[in-house]
DNA sequence: AATGTGCCCTTCTAGACAGCATGTC
DNA sequence: CTAGAAGGGCACATT
């Protein structure tokens, strides 16, 4: 079948054209024999790399010209990914064919009304829910949904929001035409039903895969056997030496990231040893030497030097799109990577070394990856118009287990999916966001809107759902989230604030109930200091801030105790308003306990606690056992570690200590930091929301350690950072001047300051302060100060594109000399916090001390 | 002297969505 | 409570 043939439009023909695509693959006709450019709803199951992007892309500009019957006469598409890397990736591949792309993920979006101007629009599942329930008016229009690995409605984190998605979409538009690309899964037919869609299946591929276990100097192919020469002793090394020396490029899948780090290492060794060498590696080893600032970044580059290069979610962006770009390239040869490159981008090689199968799971030891993973990873296995075939292989340890291998993945039948809409805590949520959004008015018809879900659909007898349904509105109701008059459903302001912000109820809850605790301390403060008239700073030590005590259980979530406590307080005393001191208000806030608190939610992932970390926990816990906002409790006792070491790190990036000294400290990588502050952030917004309503003393200190956050600054320089055009850099290096506020910056003279932050950036600076402090005359903090940032961002606008340029030159040159400055104030870095270095020191001490006893038993080992 | 090898023992274990409002070095 | 790689420490061999 001929792509000309079909009634597409014809930039879209044009675009393969120019890619040498003329013809559809095999699965791609059934598609469009099954009924896919009439409407049709299409479970398609076919393996990567076999075409599933045209397939869409037909789809979807059939919908755009208006050729599809059902629905208005222009379609909109809607296109949901897993991944923000897979969005963007998306973007760039749908681009330049003539129809709008918009994106729209956590990081990337434009205002959401404007979204809706774009033929295409590619989101998360996350972010679709989330467009849903703030009534994204453009969501009812859309014409086509295609819904990418769509077998993640399997998911055990995400899967019930992706259900959800599907559903409420289906529900808001009856003739939208839905298209689920998955990988094989075991039970398509059921599926396929649910979506009241065709199924296509096809194991077809435009490169050949060979599966096939690898056993002391073979690969045992299904069909063929394949001898390996071996000049190393380790089987996984000779594999990508073997591809190598054929041509080819590997991947390697590890379980873990030192795994991935020691293979690496010994790769670059075995490749040195063949005598192969590239001098376009030197330049990427340079690119990486560049930005490496942790050791982590040192090994990388001197592996990669080798060509052979690692891969996972501890290092930086950056250096991750180094290495898959210099893997694009043919330069690097072989990547070890953890499950990071299976799931995200398309990296194909021609060998797939799939070498740990099995994968630790907590509590449950060392567990085989699922059939599917172990699918998506051969996949890997081949480049289109590259390689003559792809190979993906296992390493066997002996004959039995190689036949065990086969069995176990290579000939397994695929998983079942299956809905994850039983949740609790996702479910929760997802009535939550229901009701806020009046998708339902009343029990009876968040019923029968459920009954529309995958879940209701596979477990039409069960009445499980409807129990936890039950439990779900009670929690909300008692938390006051909703409220029930009559029959009639209502999202309270609270309620409908936290389905806005996207976190969890539970998060919600426990944020809310803590910082209700501290408000009413704070009003207790205020009435001991009316009634006795002393000073409210002396007040502080009087009252002893209880510890929250957060509901114990291992599923925090109806536990019924908790919300009596909330409910004891009363609101509206709360909002009235009064006058607290800052040292009041420091006498029950501490930066400390509410990291704590946040990483305590279920909404914050946690970093894993060694243990060389737990003495540091230990002297930190006991340094600071007064600031901290929860309870440590026995059984809860390793996640509440986890808790307490995260939120020390998080600790640590806000008081400006280097990014280098936190990864050596919590033996971290980068990506973890930034992945920890991101999602910290994200948090910390929404307490501060939350804090507004609830305990609205406390918002200014949630904002502030906000702010800090997303510059990772110590209080010191807030002042500064909220001049635009200040960062954490610039305002670190005005504050170790002497410049420690914005009225500073009025006083000091103009050759200072552009001796500090260069002619242009000082210029800018004074303007602002002019403009901010012109006829005031105190010290006054603004805190919210993003007036001056709008009236900015419109004066930018009008500029020219010229003056833009002009202005980056001069911007070069500007940076040529602040270079020199920055030299000067490089101690910057040493900044830390001495607290903790006093940390370190001790708990060296208490290492050596234990080595030395090592009978002392303390609560402290788990 | 510097480096490699074999062996024992201990340690540790993947990833990543969401709000908001725009611009650091 | 599971499997096994990596890495450190150490003794000893090789360049």
């Amino acid at each position: 079948m001929m792509l000309s043939g079909l009634d597409l439009p014809k930039p879209l023909i044009e675009a393969y054209g120019k890619k040498g695509i003329t013809e559809l693959y095999p699965p791609q006709e059934e598609c469009v024999k099954k009924g896919l450019l009439e409407g049709r709803n299409l479970l398609i199951s076919i393996p990567t790399a076999s075409g599933k992007t045209l397939v869409a892309e037909m789809a979807m500009h059939h919908h755009i010209a208006g050729k599809v019957n059902k629905g208005p006469s222009k379609g909109k598409c809607l296109y949901v990914v897993p991944l923000k890397a897979l969005a963007s990736e998306k973007y760039e591949e749908f681009s330049g064919k003539g129809v709008r792309i918009g994106i729209a993920t956590g990081d990337l979006d434009k205002r959401d009304e404007y979204l809706g101007q774009n033929d295409i629009i590619i989101t998360t599942s996350e972010k679709a829910d989330s467009l849903l329930r703030n009534n994204t008016r453009w969501m009812n229009l859309i014409t086509c949904l295609v819904v990418d690995e769509a077998h993640l409605i399997d998911s055990e984190n995400r899967g019930a929001t992706l259900e959800m998605v599907i559903t409420k979409l289906r529900y808001l538009n009856e003739n939208m035409q839905v298209i689920a690309l998955t990988a094989t899964i075991g039970n398509p037919r059921l599926f396929a039903g649910w979506l009241e869609a065709e199924h296509v299946s096809s194991e077809w591929r435009p490169v050949d895969l060979k599966e096939g276990v690898f056993y002391s100097d073979t690969i045992y192919f299904e069909e063929e056997e394949k001898k390996i020469k071996t000049p190393a002793k380790e089987d996984d090394t000779n594999l990508c030496l073997d591809c190598i020396e054929d041509g080819g490029q590997s991947l390697v899948f590890v379980s873990s990231r030192r795994n991935a780090e020691g293979f690496a290492k010994r790769m670059a060794k075995a490749l040195e040893k063949s005598g192969f060498s590239d001098p376009a590696l030197e330049d990427i080893q340079k690119k990486l030497e560049a930005i490496a600032e942790t050791d982590m970044g040192k090994i990388l580059a001197s592996c990669t030097a080798k060509g052979a290069a690692f891969h996972h979610a501890g290092m930086k962006r950056e250096q991750r799109h180094i290495i898959e770009q210099g893997f694009r390239d043919g330069y690097i040869k072989v990547i070890s990577s953890t499950p990071t490159l299976a799931a995200g981008l398309n990296l194909p090689a021609r060998r797939v070394v799939i070498r740990d199968f099995l994968r630790f799971k907590g509590g449950e030891g060392m567990l085989p990856i699922p059939v599917r993973e172990y699918r998506q990873m051969a996949g890997r296995a081949g480049r289109p118009h590259l390689d003559p075939y792809g190979e993906a292989v296992l390493i066997a340890k002996g004959r039995d287990m190689a036949n065990g291998l086969f069995e176990e993945f290579i000939s397994a039948p695929a998983e079942d999916v299956k809905s994850r809409l039983d949740d609790e805590s996702a479910l929760c949520s997802q009535v939550l966001s229901l009701i806020s959004t009046e998708f339902v008015k009343n029990n009876d018809d968040l019923v029968s809107f459920l009954k529309r879900t995958f879940y209701t659909f596979t477990n039409k007898k069960s009445s499980h759902l409807s129990d936890i349904v039950e439990k779900a509105v009670s929690y909300l109701e008692a938390a006051g989230m909703i409220t029930k008059i009559d029959d009639r459903l209502f999202a309270t302001d609270y309620g409908n604030l936290v389905s806005h912000l996207y976190i969890n109820p539970i998060s919600a809850e426990i944020i809310s109930t803590v910082l209700r605790e501290k408000q009413k301390t704070l009003l207790e403060i205020k009435r001991l200091g009316e009634v006795e008239d002393i000073k409210a700073s002396d007040i502080g030590d009087l009252i002893k801030t209880e510890p929250a005590k957060t509901t114990k259980s291992v599923n925090p979530v109806y536990s019924i105790d908790s919300m009596k406590q909330v409910k004891s307080a009363s609101a509206k005393s709360m909002l009235k308003k009064t006058a607290f001191t800052p040292e009041d208000i420091s006498a029950v806030f501490s930066d400390i306990g509410l990291l704590q608190l946040l990483c305590k939610t279920p909404d914050m992932y946690t970093l894993y606690v060694r243990k060389d970390d737990l003495p540091v926990l230990e002297s930190f816990y006991y340094a600071h056992e007064d600031e901290l906002w929860m309870e440590i409790s026995y059984d809860t006792m390793e996640d509440d570690f986890r808790v307490i070491k995260t939120a020390m790190l998080l600790d640590n990036w806000i008081s400006e200590i280097g990014e280098d000294t936190i990864c050596t400290r919590f033996g971290v990588g980068p990506g973890d930091i930034y992945n920890v502050v991101e999602g910290m952030n994200w948090l910390l917004y929404s307490a501060s929301r939350i804090s507004y309503m609830m305990a609205p003393d406390l918002k200014i200190s949630v904002s502030e350690v906000e702010l800090r956050m997303k510059n990772g600054i110590k209080r010191e320089l807030i002042p500064l950072i909220k001049l635009k055009n200040v960062g954490r850099v610039r305002a670190r290096r005005l504050f170790n001047n002497g410049i420690t506020s914005p009225l500073k910056i009025k006083e000091a003279n103009f050759d200072k300051l552009s001796a500090i932050l260069g002619q242009k950036i000082a210029g800018q600076v004074i303007k602002q302060v002019e403009k901010e402090y012109g006829n005031i005359n105190n010290t006054e903090i603004i805190i919210n100060n993003t007036e001056i940032k709008k009236e900015h961002t419109l004066r930018e606008e009008r500029e020219d594109k010229s003056e833009r340029r002009e202005r980056k030159n001069r911007k070069i040159e500007n940076q040529k000399k602040s270079a020199e400055i920055i030299k000067k104030n490089e101690n910057f870095e040493n900044f830390g916090n001495s607290d903790y270095e006093e940390e370190e020191k001790n708990t060296e001490q208490k290492k050596k001390n234990q080595k030395n006893k090592n009978t002392q038993r303390s609560l402290f080992e788990f």
